[in-house]
DNA sequence: GAAAAAGATTGCTCTAAAGCAAGGTTTGGT
DNA sequence: ACCAAACCTTGCTTTAGAGCAATCTTTTTC
């Protein structure tokens, strides 16, 4: 049982040894290396996945070729496609590895099966929605009719991970600006 | 008891109508003229929503002035400030009916406490964040990137109701163009 | 550790959409 | 039914950011 599992579990929820073990045992550990993916455009995503180290990134790529990053998952965080989890319908978005990475999988069916007999997993899943709802509210909010270099300064205030730990192109990508503009506006901080 | 929140839980929920009788006696109904809030930005919110005829929505005023439209809330849904409602944080946001409308109103300390203990209002609450959580993964998806022809079309296709019912002032306040913009934008479709 | 590939920067040009102004239209209040 | 206020449209100007090309730098691979 991974501690940073351990650790997510009693920070949210009240829940004993025993349960910990119990649930953990339906987690299995995966590595990964650097832009590796877990699923892609197309696929129907089967698992959630934990990140114990490294991060991963949900993306879509549009008709014309162009990326735009939805989220990052770094370590500490669930991450998956819930959408296509949910629905069952084949995924619009990737989930890749950014960094070489250490990630719990835990299988589709497993998870709902404790969403619905794990009182814990229960609230953990409905925080997790919470956090989303609560999370993308603010983009919307912070992104929308604000020009680029306040978007950039929003990300470096609220978001320093995504900032300080990967490329300018994934990061030009979640900023929904070219890589050029974000070159330019770095100039301007 | 009102048919829409009664056919609204039937469709998600099985439950019986005694259960139906009983939640529903929590709800009150309220009726507000075009244009009223229901929220005003920097107060906290203390209601769910749930509209029965006319429309609420729920937008952000930024540091520039310029209106932001997040959701809006037709006959039949469920439209409230969950940020606000979940974290006790005053709210960046504002409820506004658009027309005159008729919505049914449960306190928070209710809606929490039938979350808890009815598992149909369970089932229907996870509903809520999940339907949020796919919508608003595809807004981020199709616009970003994307020019305001594009998402006009997108939104005459994913959202009639919206472009139909609603003044160009909100429409393009929803899409993050100006009105000027949206104007012209009718021209070309 | 060298070659290849991917990524970053910067000058220049182009374009979509913002912003302003003025005039026309619709809506709402009394 | 009338007046005021809000809303919509359209011509003109300005601007933020896209797109391309060339060069430089960092990362990956064998």
């Amino acid at each position: 049982m991974h501690h940073i599992l351990k650790s997510y579990f009693q920070e949210r929820t009240q829940i004993n040894e025993e349960r910990l073990a119990f649930l953990s045992s339906y987690f299995k550990e995966i590595k990964v290396n650097k832009h590796e993916f877990l699923l892609r455009e197309g696929e129907v995503c089967k698992f959630n996945y934990f990140v114990i180290s490294g991060c991963l990134r949900l993306y879509h790529v549009n008709k014309e070729g162009l990326e735009n990053t939805r989220y990052i998952a770094f370590e500490g965080k669930f991450g998956t496609s819930f959408t296509s989890l949910i629905t069952g319908q084949p995924s619009i978005e990737y989930i890749q590895s950014l960094e070489k990475s250490t990630v719990l999988s835990i299988s589709k069916k497993d998870f709902f099966f404790l969403v619905e007999n794990e009182p814990a997993v229960n609230i953990i899943y409905r925080n997790i929605l919470e956090s989303a709802y609560i999370t993308t509210q603010k983009r919307i909010y912070d992104f929308q009719g604000v020009d680029s270099l306040q978007r950039l300064k929003w990300l470096l205030e609220q978001q320093p991970n995504v900032f300080n730990r990967l490329s300018n192109k994934i990061i030009a990508s979640y900023l929904g600006v070219t890589p050029y503009t974000l070159s330019r506006l770095k100039n301007n901080l």
